[in-house]
DNA sequence: AATAAAATATACCGATTGGTATAATTTATG
DNA sequence: CATAAATTATACCAATCGGTATATTTTATT
């Protein structure tokens, strides 16, 4: 039915997400938009009612990017506490990977969206709620195959590792440093191996 | 000589600080600057040169509100690890202390003014390295006073421990979740008694 | 190839943006 | 108390903001 509107919808947003992500919501203009993907402003609002959705759409593109991601390095890993060390390892390579959009958009969009547009906050706290889970749902599989202890708060260790990760994630991006990502994985490397996993000796 | 304009300019800035804080520089319009102080344009551009001087004296008020409450928490401890502690506890309440000014001024105008603003990222960045040195100089004197091991690197746990609070200040920000900030400052109080002291028994 | 439908471009809208020249008003100085 | 200087208010500027009605072009259908 709609053929070529839909590759346009997705031309613009693949074409503006880097842009929203960047600047902001208030730091991007029509003319940015315009600009970037050649349209015009008629062309993109036959795509999209207004400026607000289209940084709904190119927040959850972003966040698409990363996920897909970390879905393909986790794709043959099948214990949790290998799980968790490969997404560890996915963060040590996330400047890499994310430069090119500007960074995390859970952070850039998590400070922009907050005190300023409730909707879009919503949609980031979702994506933060479902990313720990996945981190939480690790832990609970590495203690039903027997490698973590069962004792230990799955959801607690899950929003720490995760706020830690944001931390070291903005430090490098502010910073311009990757030493902050490279030494907080070490870190939670080490924590895992001592406090979560039963050691076999 | 300059009497009252003096003091409408620490009047300007102590006003829209928070204002910049919440809504970042493009979130934040000339209007909203008149409207909150009650004044006209023409005053505030009398007492500033243009919006981004205003941005700068906003910034640097807000790091200012927070550095001088943890001076003041820290006034009469003389020993390191000590030292330590305090500035982990003046954290756990950051955000009672900092919730009127729209939270922590380094994430936000450090997210706001990446890849927009690179004379206020510089100063987002100053104000970080002068953070990390206060942590970094809080661990070698304890090193120096006996309490800390002499082969840790103060550099590297001063950046850690940076890290960890601003991702933790973010996550309680976006999620209104204090858990992960108290959580977070269990966590180093524990790093600092396990991997930092000198165990005296 | 003709026609209907979908998609894009053009041209415009009122409102607001940051900023300024100038007039009116305070304030300090003699 | 008069006067000069400093400060604030008024009125304006061109440019840009997000958004829309309509005209034009492109695409799909017959």
């Amino acid at each position: 039915m709609k053929g070529k509107a839909a590759l346009t919808t997705d031309f613009i947003v693949e074409t503006v997400a880097p842009i929203f992500n960047k600047n902001g919501y208030y730091g991007t203009s029509l003319s940015h938009l315009t600009k970037a993907t050649g349209l015009t402003k008629g062309a993109i609002y036959g795509n999209f009612k207004n400026k607000e959705d289209i940084a709904f759409a190119a927040f959850e593109f972003n966040v698409d990017v990363v996920v897909e991601k970390i879905k393909a390095d986790l794709a043959d890993i099948t214990d949790g506490v290998g799980q968790l060390y490969a997404l560890f390892n996915f963060y040590r390579k996330y400047r890499m990977h994310t430069i090119a959009i500007g960074g995390c958009p859970i952070i850039n969009i998590g400070v922009d969206a907050n005190h300023q547009n409730d909707n879009l906050l919503h949609k980031v706290q979702e994506v933060i709620e479902r990313l720990q889970y996945y981190i939480q749902k690790m832990i609970v599989l590495g203690q039903d195959q027997g490698t973590i202890k069962s004792d230990i708060n799955a959801v607690t260790y899950a929003k720490r590792i995760f706020a830690s990760i944001e931390g070291a994630m903005f430090m490098t991006a502010t910073m311009n440093d990757e030493s902050y990502i490279n030494d907080m994985m070490d870190h939670i490397d080490n924590l895992v191996k001592t406090e979560l996993e039963i050691n076999s000796h």
